[in-house]
DNA sequence: CAGATAACTTAGCATAAGGAAA
DNA sequence: TTTCCTTATGCTAAGTTATCTG
């Protein structure tokens, strides 16, 4: 039992970046997560409601394995989360204030089920009730309770293998699709926007632009306190912006440099616009660092601008269009037909490493990473000696034909294909290098898994006859089963 | 109409699982 | 078989956005 007051437990997990283990510390515990597993062996079967909306109520269905299921419309489909998180400490990303608070166990008394009105309602554990049981089919969520810490909800959700989950994927990507209609349009605007004698719009045409260029998030408004401080494009301040009339050799260069999502920097040098420049340069007159850069200009403001130039535009449509485009045009360029299968994927590895750095997906370097990299300067020389004794193996064959007064052996075909062939693994050895330190900060997984319409990824695989599970797992075909009709190998995105 | 709330997507990290090497 | 390394998956924090509310 570990019981340090807590202002000593935030103080020993201040400055640990690693999750802190839960702390199993309360006296019901046992109790408690016998009560959760009786509720999980009450077998339950899910039918969609009467009136069939965009969404349904489902519910839980306990297998011996642990892995639980719902019914929608007969369909068996899995759940996401189906164990409730247990207590722990709380250790948020980033230089959180609530750092090493409490996060209380969740009783059935906090816990809202949601589940069909005529199904078999979950019981409760046993000597205990649930909050509240609801049958709303306008939400997607199978129970939701508040954390404790951060006062907010938590949901028990489907897996993303499910029917809802992959139709909503599905139309996300649609919503993308259809800015790249709009989107010509919606560029000359906001590069007109630059001149208006609105402050207003000349900021959120900059904004804009921002996003649209450089695929960085809205950035919302946070509660001081309660948060780590970062920030995202509307929530850009003066101390993060930083202008330079000539650098790198090019004019008009904008730096950026603060704290995105999950405290993960942003640094970016960036050639922009005269006119992009000379505004930032306005907004950025007589305020003090810690100010808003785009003071008149709210995320609210700009979804609402968005809203009206097309139906279901908003701010982070554009990393999800930006990121596929780049994905389908650096497909385009990096595949090359007559290549092997390994170069192929390869190449899928580079366009998807192009949108994660655009996305600024970083990742902390893998603790091995020296080490698996030593290894492999290490084969490189290896394979260096291995070509240079080739070479002089073939030298020696050639001087000797040359005595002979003969041109052919077989000897000489066989020497110089030798060294043809550890040349190649050289290359080979060398390009695994290069793109291992490449990546050694890149996250790949993430654009992967939220940004590239899987349509592109499964029409290339056909185009280029690269097996999928190349490309994508057994739970990423899962995920994206939704993809797998609808994309032939003409697929456009 | 701004701030709060609710519900959803997106995010990196730890670790489990899988596979290669010893 | 055991160990060692890489990849896949689980976990839950941290965003975005639509809607509600006073």
């Amino acid at each position: 039992m570990l019981l340090l007051p807590l202002r000593v437990l935030r103080r020993r997990f201040q400055h640990v970046s690693c999750r802190v283990p839960c702390l199993q510390a309360s006296q019901g515990a046992k109790a408690n997560r016998a009560g959760w597993e009786e509720k999980s062996r009450s077998r339950v079967k899910w039918r969609q409601l009467e009136h069939k909306g965009p969404y349904f109520t489902p519910a839980y269905e306990p297998l011996p394995d642990g892995v639980r299921f719902f019914y929608d419309d007969g369909r068996r489909e899995k759940i996401g989360n189906f164990k409730m998180e247990p207590p722990g400490l709380f250790c948020g990303r980033g230089d959180h204030p609530k750092m090493g608070k409490l996060k209380r166990r969740v009783m059935p008394e906090g816990v809202v089920i949601n589940c069909s009105r005529d199904s078999k309602i979950p019981e409760p554990p046993a000597g205990h009730q649930w909050k509240e049981v609801r049958s709303d089919n306008t939400v997607t969520w199978l129970a939701a309770w508040t954390e404790n810490v951060q006062n907010s909800f938590k949901y028990i959700i489907l897996n993303p293998s499910s029917k809802l989950k992959g139709e909503m994927d599905w139309q996300k990507y649609e919503v993308a699709r259809r800015l790249k209609g709009v989107v010509d349009k919606i560029r000359a605007q906001y590069q007109a926007d630059w001149k208006s004698p609105e402050r207003k719009k000349r900021q959120l045409a900059v904004a804009l632009y921002f996003i649209d260029k450089l695929a960085l998030r809205t950035g919302n408004e946070k509660e001081e306190g309660e948060a780590a401080n970062t920030v995202g494009c509307c929530s850009l301040r003066v101390e993060h912006v930083r202008l330079h009339e000539k650098a790198d050799g090019q004019e008009h260069v904008v730096e950026l440099d603060f704290l995105g999502k999950d405290s993960i920097r942003y640094i970016n040098r960036v050639s922009v616009e005269k006119l992009v420049f000379q505004n930032l340069q306005h907004f950025m007159e007589d305020k003090d660092p810690k100010d808003d850069l785009f003071d008149a200009l709210t995320t609210a403001s700009l979804n609402k601008h968005l809203q009206d130039l097309m139906e279901g535009l908003t701010a982070k449509v554009f990393r999800t269009y930006n990121a596929s485009t780049t994905l389908q045009e650096q497909l385009r360029v990096l595949t090359r037909a007559e290549d092997s299968v390994t170069s192929k994927v390869l190449a899928y590895k580079r366009a998807n490493r192009a949108v994660a750095v655009l996305c600024n997906h970083q990742r902390a370097i893998p603790k091995t990473f020296e080490k698996s990299m030593r290894t492999l300067q290490q084969k490189i020389e290896t394979k260096k000696a291995q070509v240079a004794e080739a070479q002089v193996e073939l030298e020696k064959v050639k001087a000797d034909l040359r005595i002979r007064g003969e041109s052919k052996s077989k000897s000489l075909l066989q020497k110089q294909r030798r060294l043809l062939r550890l040349e190649e693994q050289l290359v080979r050895l060398h390009t695994q290098a290069t793109d291992k330190e490449e990546n050694k900060q890149v996250a790949l997984g993430t654009s992967k898994l939220n940004y590239l319409d899987p349509r592109i990824s499964i029409a290339w695989c056909k185009r280029s006859g690269v097996p999928i599970e190349k490309i994508y797992s057994k739970t990423q075909r899962e995920r994206f089963a939704w993809a797998f009709n609808q994309a032939g190998e003409d697929f456009e995105f």
